[in-house]
DNA sequence: CTTGGACAGTCAACAAGGCTGACGTAAAAA
DNA sequence: TTTTTACGTCAGCCTTGTTGACTGTCCAAG
């Protein structure tokens, strides 16, 4: 909670104030999620403008996403990876299955499941969205270099829950790669 | 929108793919847009619980925020940082100033402005939410030291729009420290 | 073989919190 | 005086989260 220490040493001048020791103030920590913040933000907006031109939303974004990285997965995996009731998914879903964007098959060893995969078109939108994202991190990446976005992944990486983070980063990896 | 591009030389084993010139393929910038997600919505959790307790959401919790970090600002400058409708927030802001977290008393250069402060209870609620956020962050930024820091604040503020960039570092500044 | 429980998915209804548009008031600026 | 700015508010809409109740499928114990 520290509010004003007593006594400090003084900063010095450089940015974010990186100097040994002493970046795990609460300050420190409170710029790092204020930076979140601003950052996800401002990211998430460029593929929001192509969403509201076809009347979607985040929602439909991340369900999209997801079936084009894990083409044939159910709805209960992909409710897994979303943490959100299936009563939601399943209205974005049924949306999406509408529009011709996801094709949503029966299992056919397990009849209750279904596969999801995405159509064409909808795979048209998820590689749209995907880029009007990869270009502002492409920007950032070039502009920091490999070594920061590795420091920026790691700490990403770090910030999942601990029970979870397996499982997402088995999830984001380079399966086609 | 490279899929699977014709020739490429073989990965390292390395996590995220680090190796020199190999950061900048759509796969490894899609890593980084997934794990923005991930950890933006694992971080924001800590908070969400305590919010819950008391019937408030994330509108909530950024209006305590960034009053708690600017006191005295007015409405119009708190919707300037929030980006935001003013009809948006001020449901929100009215919910705070009858619940006492908030005060908002006419300023007294310009009586057309509000000044919005933090109440003894809004402080408090305020600190408790940065310290959930900030146990998560304490550990991360342990673990990851203090260069892997500086490279994930220095991407994340990348990541801000240009044109308001200055702005949100200004803010974010470090400023009874 | 039947039946009861567990699991997968769907439908209905509600709440939070975004949004737009219109309007009113008070104070400052021109 | 007129116009602009800052703020508050009403009404109504949309997306996306929630819970509760329901159907269909599978499997295992009786």
């Amino acid at each position: 909670m520290s509010r004003k220490p007593a006594s400090r040493p003084p900063r010095a001048a450089k940015p974010f104030g990186g100097e040994n020791l002493l970046f795990l103030t609460d300050a420190q920590l409170r710029q790092g999620v204020e930076l979140m913040f601003f950052a996800y933000r401002d990211m998430i907006a460029d593929a929001d403008r192509l969403l509201a031109d076809r009347g979607y939303g985040r929602a439909h974004h991340r369900c999209l996403h997801f079936v084009w990285r894990r083409p044939g997965l159910s709805v209960t995996e992909l409710l897994e990876i979303l943490r959100v009731t299936k009563q939601s998914l399943n209205r974005v879903l049924r949306q999406l299955v509408a529009d011709d964007m996801i094709r949503s098959t029966v299992d056919d060893v397990d009849r209750r499941r279904r596969a999801l995969v995405l159509t064409e078109e909808g795979e048209a939108l998820a590689r749209a969205l995907s880029s009007a994202q990869n270009e502002r991190m492409r920007r950032v990446f070039r502009e920091a270099g490999p070594e920061a976005v590795q420091a920026f992944k790691t700490v990403l990486a770090g910030m999942i829950d601990e029970d979870r983070r397996d499982a997402a980063l088995a999830l984001i990896e380079d399966r086609d790669a």
